[in-house]
DNA sequence: ACCCAGGGTCATA
DNA sequence: TATGACCATGGG
């Protein structure tokens, strides 16, 4: 990126003053993060909405009763949010994955993201949401709205995800986030992003966060 | 009708 | 390592 580039704080301090993110990833309990995290891949949390109440109407919201449950009955559930033949099959291993929760707890944060990353149905992406909002790891969520957020802002961006976060994570290293500010971070840069889309784009959007340089 | 959404897998080069 | 096809549903 160029010089000029604002930092990562300064990015975070513009939109805590333009956005409200509200409360972002809302759910009961930990496990209710990870089947969310699972149902919200490519599509709108809305979606997602009215998967969480067929699973909880079912008392399926729980590990145990999940890592048993068919795979035909799940996708009759989960039809709301989409792809449901593979998510049926991750959601089910990811319960099982679930049952050993007090180990993953005690697990460094870059053994736990290894971990749910082995997990097949779940990539970087879902996994780093569920380390953040889970397990309250400090990492950044490197999705598709942070990397056209950071490129708008004059960051140079790499494609992938995997290729931003080896790439840009020192940038962020060194705003020194707590992991209840890397949360809202998240939260912020998505709907800020939203915002960006009814507005006609990032180039017309990003000017009016009057983003502050070498602040 | 078209495009997108709080991605991941698999095949291919 | 990196790109592209494919997956499924609901809303604008």
């Amino acid at each position: 990126m160029t010089s000029a580039a604002p930092s990562a704080r300064a990015l975070f301090d513009a939109l805590c003053r333009r956005i409200d993110a509200g409360q972002w990833w809302p759910a009961d309990t930990r496990f209710e993060i990870v089947v969310g995290a699972v149902l919200t891949q490519n599509v709108a949390w809305r979606n997602v909405e009215y998967s969480l109440a067929n699973l909880r109407e079912a008392g399926l919201l729980e590990a145990q009763k999940l890592a048993t449950t068919a795979s035909a009955d799940l996708q009759r559930l989960i039809r709301p949010s989409g792809f449901m033949r593979a998510k049926s099959e991750t959601l089910i291993r990811a319960a099982r994955w679930f049952l050993d929760d007090a180990s993953h707890t005690r697990l460094p944060t870059d053994e736990l993201r290894a971990s749910l990353i082995d997990v097949k149905g779940i990539g970087p992406e879902t996994a780093d949401d569920i380390v953040l909002y889970g397990y309250e790891r400090p990492v950044f969520i490197w999705d598709l709205y942070a990397r056209r957020f950071l490129s708008a802002a004059g960051w140079a961006v790499p494609r992938s995800y995997e290729a931003a976060r080896r790439t840009l994570q020192p940038l962020i290293d060194e705003g020194d986030f707590t992991t209840p500010e890397l949360a809202h971070f998240h939260g912020l840069i998505v709907e800020a992003g939203k915002k960006a889309r009814s507005c006609g784009g990032w180039e017309a959007f990003y000017p009016t966060l009057e983003v502050s340089q070498r602040g």
